[in-house]
DNA sequence: TATAATAGTTAGTATTACCTAACAAAGTAA
DNA sequence: TTACTTTGTTAGGTAATACTAACTATTATA
């Protein structure tokens, strides 16, 4: 049995050695650097390595970095699965909105019944991606690609719809429900100005000014129609 | 902050002083009691009684009955609104069956966000009770009260449908299954036996024979047309 | 009412998951 | 290559929640 805890020391695992570009490159870990992202101390997350360890969770050898075993990795994948499947829940059955979904997901991901994610899979029509655009593992720990495109690389003059952001931090988030950016926005590229790179944009009847940054950020599909 | 294991003893609490027949009249309960209950051992509960009557959920004197503060027992409503309203949600919206709900129910009853709380309530039509025919507190640990009477009040040659169950007990409920006796199932009373109060009902076209104990357990409504 | 049975308490122990403080190994840079 | 910095480990401590064993109060009964 994988307690609470150590369901969310796997899956900062997955997190952190998936944070290399390409989802195929793994990074491996270091033991301060898990415990920075968990905001816990470096000793006690060396306490927990070496019950992962003997649970066959992760490899670990004393000053070494850490990585997962096949089986930390699958249990991982079905916590991440769970997590996402609950904010794709929340966002698209409950009304929740974007920045709110993901601390209820937090604690709804740990409910332990295959049945329960299994119908609420159903429910959602097997969706593969989350209403932040990440990738819904399936039941096997598969993970769907995605065909992705940023909004900057999109031509002038160019439709394309949100699918996702690769930002998913409160202030962008944030940022962007003032835009009245969400998941599926249709967007037209009014503009590109070389000068510092930002893009001009039309949502609806209003035009805004996105920042290179922002843009960069946004993931979306042009080929729609 | 009220701990997992600190709600489970107040909902514990809730149903063992409410196990006397009428709602309104509250039964003490004994550390033993509800030791027992909880499949613990006195002496843990012992220790918990401490830690709950400091947080001034319970009144609790030594060698004496345990009984609920007002804030204890709201606290408590909580935690049985949640899991009846999650009851219900698995049961009407996933289809899960009458036996399966609860154990889900146990972990997701814990899940902190008034707002998922008040969604549910909302996305199933703010129901009055659960699939077992509980009531469902309210939001201000309001009970509604339900105008119950058992299959075997039902007269020869009346029709009625099943609202609730006064035992949720595994057997009961499996025995039920068995019978394909569920929520509003509708049950013709047939005849009933003088010798031994068992009744003979008709549900669909198949006709069984139930016995006291059963006919007892069951709660139905002969008022529906 | 004396005593046996039941109920409730206390003391001491274990595990999980956290901490601080002290130390050891590895990596970096003068 | 020595010295500094960063990273990782160990030892020892705490709080929550469980346990067993031993003890005490209350209740029931002969």
């Amino acid at each position: 049995m994988i307690s609470l805890t150590e369901e969310n020391y796997l899956k900062a695992l997955i997190y952190l050695s998936s944070l290399a570009p390409g989802i195929e490159e793994k990074k491996d870990v270091g033991t301060s650097e898990l415990a920075s992202y968990l905001k816990l101390k470096s000793s006690t997350v060396n306490e927990m390595l070496k019950r992962l360890k003997e649970k066959n969770l992760i490899n670990h050898e004393k000053y070494k970095k850490i990585t997962l075993t096949h089986s930390g990795e699958l249990n991982g994948l079905k916590i991440v699965r769970k997590h996402r499947l609950w904010e794709t829940f929340l966002f698209t059955k409950l009304d929740f909105d974007w920045i709110e979904i993901h601390e209820v997901a937090e604690q709804l991901e740990h409910i332990k019944s295959e049945k329960l994610v299994e119908k609420i899979d159903r429910l959602l029509g097997y969706p593969n991606f989350d209403p932040h655009g990440d990738p819904i593992p399936d039941k096997h720990g598969k993970i769907p690609q995605r065909i992705t495109k940023s909004l900057s690389a999109v031509n002038k003059g160019e439709k394309c719809i949100v699918l996702a952001v690769s930002d998913t931090s409160k202030d962008f988030l944030n940022y962007l429900e003032d835009l009245d950016i969400s998941i599926k926005t249709e967007i037209v590229v009014i503009d590109k100005i070389a000068y510092d790179k930002s893009i001009k944009i039309q949502i609806k009847h209003e035009q805004y000014s996105l920042s290179r940054k922002v843009a960069d950020n946004l993931l979306v599909d042009d080929k729609f129609n």
